[in-house]
DNA sequence: AGCTGTGAAGTATTTCACAGCT
DNA sequence: AGCTGTGAAATACTTCACAGCT
């Protein structure tokens, strides 16, 4: 077993593991999961039953929860207030982070006014935007402030996390001013490559490209069916036998 | 190497090779950085210089291409236009696709106004929702209909993507209504696994997991900081040198 | 001389399959 | 008997480094 014996400290917790990126990955997805089973009152949950609610299947969903060090009972399952616990501590979601949150236009309206961060470990503490018409606006309780305000803001609300909702032509240089308040986590929705400096972690989510993936796997379906293409499952016909398709990842690596 | 010979087909169009899913998933991010060359008026540009407007190594983005069968020249590098057409082509962005999109609450109402589709391959034929308040509803030319009007609509406009905006609850049900009408691509924004029978595609975006994902870094980031730790990159004070941090990823696998 | 295309090596991730605890 | 934890095998992906075309 050639694993990372991080030294000693045989306290409970277990001094961040570092896990690889694709479990980091899954780990929030694990979560949610869990919080569903812990509704339905059950106290503990096998790794198949946790993987079918994930998503994935079991082999992987043990080994990603082995890297936190393990905390199923052979034979019994997973405790399931425990592991909910234990993987909030590794995703350091004991803490609310605050975000702040650039561009309310279309789709900065829509995640100033998500209601799913809240419960999930975050709290939007500012709204900032470069256009004075929607300066002072009021948005579920913060009102727009101009991004030139982000200093003080930032040093106030010790914001951690920053989203950009920019068109794609604003947002390296929002970028560079969240680096500039000390801001090393982005999340990204403009259509475009930020540079920042190294320590700085970039995650991006554009829509488009989402349905650009989609549409190549339609291609294939179907450049498939018009084959006549033996072997294996027919695409035709839709089978009834559902199933959770695996993969359902929520975003890559 | 162990790799995919298709058979033979010496056409001029490559029948569709089958592509490694990671390189799918970034080939959009390629068209798009080609779409900001191709406006500089650039003809050709080199796996270097795409590589860095994609913020990939250029590595990767020659072995990318490479499996859609090379369509660049030793000594100069790739035509910009014949490499857009390709990408489309492999993409099967030659074709507008039909999205349907249900669920037209906060976040639904962004996604049904933004304008960033209709330049990448889509447009959007019809809203849907269930709750009888939003129905009839204007929002960019289209009128919100009933979720039980789906069937005909889908057979008018012959949708091929359905996207999911709706609460948690609701969406395995659109899920299913949608694969009823034989849509084979789904793009869901609830957060919560989808059971879909085998030949459907689901991708998932899920905006608190993202955040999640940042969370663990900055926590691993303090947690480094924190230590006195020999070796490496020091992660407090920011070094000057930019660069585009590479793994800026759309969203995985 | 410059730049692509690609075997081969290196790394990461998934899956198998089973030993070992409860 | 049931279910976790994990080596080992299999697969996927990335990176290196250079042959070979222009």
């Amino acid at each position: 077993m050639s694993q990372h014996r991080h030294p000693g400290r045989a306290g409970a917790v277990p001094a961040l593991p570092d896990l690889p990126e694709a479990t980091v990955a899954r780990l929030p997805e694990y979560l949610r999961a869990l919080h569903n089973v812990a509704e339905t009152g059950h106290e503990t949950i096998s790794s198949e039953g946790l993987a079918n609610a994930a998503g994935v299947n079991s082999a992987k969903l043990r080994k990603d929860l082995s890297h936190l060090g393990s905390y199923g009972t052979r034979g019994v399952g997973y405790d399931v207030a425990l592991l909910v616990e234990q993987i909030e501590y590794v995703l350091g979601l004991t803490q609310r982070r605050a975000v702040a949150l650039v561009g309310v236009g279309n789709l900065g309206h829509a995640l100033a006014g998500y209601d799913g961060f809240a419960g999930r470990g975050f709290r939007i503490v500012a709204l900032f935007d470069a256009d004075p018409r929607r300066i002072g606006e009021e948005i579920n309780g913060l009102v727009v402030r101009h991004i030139d305000e982000l200093p003080e803001v930032a040093a106030e609300e010790s914001v951690a996390i920053g989203v950009i909702a920019t068109p794609a032509a604003a947002a390296q240089r929002v970028a560079d001013q969240l680096v500039a308040v000390g801001v090393t986590s982005i999340l990204n929705f403009a259509p475009c490559v930020l540079a920042v400096p190294e320590g700085v972690d970039v995650r991006k989510v554009d829509l488009a490209i989402e349905l650009q993936i989609l549409s190549f796997h339609e291609h294939r379906k179907a450049a498939l069916t018009a084959l006549p293409a033996a072997g294996g499952s027919a695409l035709t016909a839709l089978p009834g036998g559902f199933a959770v398709t695996e993969s359902q990842e929520a975003i890559g690596t």
